[in-house]
DNA sequence: TATGTATGGTAAC
DNA sequence: TTACCCTACATAT
């Protein structure tokens, strides 16, 4: 379920536990047979991820690119660093297993949000993580050394303690560096790889000569990178933007504010685990939305109901084959 | 328990 | 434009 925040989250679990060793790779589904073959035994030196995609690299300049979709996930087992801010996002992560025997150093309790993320500093743990939004605690048939396979993996990354497991990604291939490079070149920029300011200057650039609309635009992987279905609804209701309005007609101060939303959405995404996008709520506002629900988005997802800002019927409609919520008031 | 839908993108048609 | 990847979750039964 990843947008450019996950990416960027799993690229970190891979930098703690993955880079710098060597790995045992295989395919138990064998779909990437050969793939991990050449894979196997090879050290990972370097993880990047750009946007919704994540590059890894081995020795001898082998690069295995993987892009998730909408179903692909990686999950981590065994002995792994955990990522503090990973380790806060999710309470039951961490939790030590009932014989208490199988987790190493200060581990939170299963109420979560308490020692990892006040220590500032990652732990190693025994546990089981699923790299979206939630993990899952230790129970003792987690214990078995490799872990069995569950479902379908297309591949596998064993260290000596740690074990990623990648299951219904879209794309799982190896490229060459010139591959690599070319992939990101097609990409627009992403806040936490390129320079924001000429960040800020390529996509206000692209917009500007667009006639597509701007909620389109935002969708578009080689204009901007990372943005999902999620976050395209709602920086538009942010920046209160009709999503019709071709890219080249709204105001270049807004595309900019759009891009800077971008660049601080992404940062809170990456750092608590979820798309997180009432956080600067003017207090007025903020009371409106608690008001109404529980529910961290003003318009994704909420067709039919109440805008939270002014009350009229939030609208759903089919945009780039996705389907996009707004308010047809507030964002004009 | 069964069914429908989804945060994405590619390839085949 | 459609199939597909083949998982997770919410909702219906």
């Amino acid at each position: 379920m990843p947008e450019g925040h996950s990416v960027h989250r799993i690229s970190r679990q891979f930098d703690r536990n993955i880079v710098g060793l060597a790995v045992h790779a295989s395919s138990p589904q064998g779909r990437f047979a050969e793939g991990a073959s050449m894979i196997d035994g090879r050290t990972a030196t370097q993880v990047r991820a750009v946007g919704k995609q994540m590059f890894l690299e081995f020795d001898d300049d082998v690069w295995l690119r993987v892009h998730l979709g909408m179903y692909g996930a990686w999950d981590f087992a065994g002995e792994i660093v955990v990522d503090p801010t990973i380790a806060s996002a999710n309470g039951r992560m961490g939790q030590t297993n009932q014989r208490g025997t199988a987790v190493e150093g200060a581990v939170m309790d299963s109420a979560g949000e308490n020692s990892l993320t006040s220590i500032g500093a990652p732990r190693r743990a025994r546990v089981r993580v699923r790299m979206s939004e939630q993990t899952t605690g230790l129970n003792d048939e987690d214990l078995e050394w490799p872990p069995p396979v569950v479902g379908q993996v297309r591949l596998r990354l064993l260290t000596e303690i740690t074990c990623a497991d990648l299951r219904g990604p879209t794309a799982c291939e190896l490229q060459t560096p010139d591959e690599v490079a070319a992939t990101i070149a097609k990409l627009g920029p992403d806040p936490l790889v390129d320079d924001i300011a000429e960040g800020e200057e390529r996509f206000a650039a692209v917009v500007a000569r667009k006639p597509t609309p701007i909620g389109q635009l935002l969708m578009d992987q080689s204009v901007v990178s990372g943005i999902g279905n999620v976050y395209r609804a709602e920086i538009l209701f942010r920046a209160q933007q009709n999503p019709h309005t071709p890219g080249r007609d709204v105001p270049g101060e807004v595309v900019r504010g759009m891009w800077r939303d971008w660049v601080r959405l992404l940062s809170v995404g990456v750092e608590t685990g979820q798309m997180m996008t009432m956080d600067d709520l003017s207090p007025d506002r903020y009371r409106k939305a608690m008001a109404s629900r529980d529910d961290r988005h003003w318009v994704y997802h909420r067709a039919g109901l109440p805008c939270r800002v002014c009350g009229t019927t939030i609208v759903v409609e089919e945009m780039a084959t996705r389907k996009l919520y707004w308010c047809p008031s507030c964002q004009t």
